[in-house]
DNA sequence: CCGTATTTTGTAAGTGCTTACATAACTTCA
DNA sequence: TGAAGTTATGTAAGCACTTACAAAATACGG
């Protein structure tokens, strides 16, 4: 069942037929009732390849991300599929793990999938690789970026204002009379030296200096993370706050802190980051910046239909963080 | 650049071209090369959309999940994916949310899409509707399903064992000399029915009636799961153990359970379900099954690509889930 | 009622690939 | 060395659509 033979039996040429798919103005609206009814009849889907063959587009997007497993990363796909199926595409799924050299196969596979464009969530951006070959696939079709920046023409960047999120977060805590407040990251993200910078600022604004061993990298992974929590507050007795990337980790330093009998957030107070659901599993519950995942996404998608609607669209956006407070720690 | 222009640097045909496009054996190694040589030099993809005209397939498979927001079929999708891709095949994600007559519109969508294949995860089989939909799609491609059971002829079944699963859990419990234990459940899956089905069949095993009142509908929310259970306990004291079928109504319980001041296991003890990342995240950590969703998975696509290789395969198979045992509940 | 403007329809040339069939070019061995 | 067999290559007809352009049909105004 093709086109010619609705047009056939509709007595008309298949052009008119290709018009009535394609929501052309110019058919009568007989004809294209008619024409319809046939279709209908037929249970007639027009065939994706060839239209993809005239049109240069299936309407599918490519979206790249790390691992869906991780819990904030499928949130984000989530969002984001859905509001592209609300606009009429597919998304593309692709997943790369951490590998740089996968990341740069992928974004060719998808290139050779003929995606009409690129969102990318949670890309490690290792500097000088990645980015000069996210430059070139730019060139060919629009790339969003959620939480990563490249100043490229045809790259669309938005991103969690998550460096003030941790410096108000950090000086808070200052606020209160913490000074030695560690700091646990998992990845070297764009969202991740944000974090750190944010750190960093509280502790420069605040007329006090950052001790280095008080930022510490952690495989995210809970028990890694409890582990080295536990190390750490053996080590420097001294630390009354903990913050992270990653509520995961988060989490692993509240295990740790109880386990070796402090409490929260009485003794330690702990902070975590991307509100996920975890946040609200623990007891005490984790007091979480919530990034805004949900805005992001519905906003990478719609500056996506502004682009290919045409529109002249900021390169660059900011979306405010927001703290959420629970059980571990309070303002 | 196509395929004409490729043949016209190469001094040969557009047939002599594809045929290395399709690793025919019927070129010679010399002109083999120098076609390569060409495609790569020119950076050439060959049109996806022309490929899919001729071949009537992309290598893509419809992947149609309820929400990969959860954490338990982000798992799903993330390991479907990434088997699919290593064995060349795309992923066209496609979330359906809860809603049946979505879930058709869904399926067809996705054959619109000409997908090759549709894998099916965590599909509310609500009886006659969907199923004969179903059975019309696997007319066209093969269908997939985990934790789901139909019995056309081109579909798949992949079945985590959860009745015995459950079967288990409630004999261990009842062997303690537990007899009023609370199950929660949140949907009326497959896999939902088989795990009040192993519940029932152990309490008739021990020559125990079912309480109704025991057997619990919630929805899948962490507070709405800690509101009824503290319902539930205050009505029921009697109750000394609860099992779910999903770690998050599971933690909704413990923290029920710890509120109204009991201690788990000592007072009452919990078993989840489909042991996720909560699970390792609470305090204490929760004993749950683990489905092996990983394997399920693993073995869809397996048996996709046996499909596809022609070759006869199992329309039911069966995986062993495995209690994982933490603080919650010791056998 | 006819000429012009407008709307509707048709013709045919892409779009870039696959593949059956035909042909040409090599092997092989008597 | 040449016939038969084998391997490599080319020709051309799909595959199912889109769309520029041409042509036909209709509407409208005087």
């Amino acid at each position: 069942m093709n086109i010619y033979d609705i047009a056939k039996q509709a007595g008309v040429s298949i052009a008119t037929v290709s018009r009535v798919l394609n929501g052309s103005p110019n058919v009568s609206p007989k004809t294209k009732q008619k024409i319809l009814d046939i279709m209908e009849k037929e249970d007639y889907t027009p065939n994706i390849f060839a239209r993809g063959l005239g049109l240069n587009s299936i309407k599918m997007i490519g979206v790249l991300c790390t691992d869906v497993a991780d819990i904030y990363y499928a949130k984000a796909v989530s969002i984001i599929e859905n509001a592209l199926r609300q606009n009429g595409f597919d998304a593309l799924l692709c997943c790369t793990g951490d590998a740089l050299d996968d990341k740069k196969k992928y974004l060719d596979l998808l290139l050779a999938k003929r995606v009409d464009a690129i969102i990318l969530i949670g890309s490690p951006f290792k500097e000088k690789f990645d980015n000069s070959h996210i430059e070139q696939v730019s060139q060919k079709v629009p790339v969003f970026i959620i939480n990563g920046f490249l100043p490229f023409d045809n790259t669309y960047c938005i991103i969690g204002d998550e460096k003030e999120a941790m410096h108000q977060n950090v000086l808070s805590l200052i606020a209160k009379g913490h000074t030695e407040i560690l700091y646990l990251y998992d990845a070297e993200t764009y969202s991740g030296s944000q974090k750190i910078d944010g750190y960093t600022l509280a502790y420069t604004d605040s007329h006090l200096t950052v001790r280095p061993e008080l930022v510490v990298k952690v495989p995210k992974n809970l028990l890694a993370s409890v582990q080295k929590v536990k190390e750490l507050l053996l080590k420097m007795p001294s630390i009354s706050a903990v913050t992270a990337s990653e509520d995961l980790l988060a989490v692993g330093a509240m295990k740790a802190i109880t386990e070796l009998g402090y409490t929260i957030p009485e003794d330690i107070c702990v902070i975590g980051f991307n509100n996920s659901l975890l946040s609200e599993c623990t007891s005490p519950t984790l007091t979480s910046v919530d990034n805004r995942v949900d805005i992001l996404c519905t906003t990478a998608v719609n500056l996506l239909i502004d682009v290919f609607s045409g529109k002249s669209v900021a390169n660059k956006i900011t979306i405010s963080s927001k703290l959420i407070e629970r059980e571990s720690f309070k303002l």
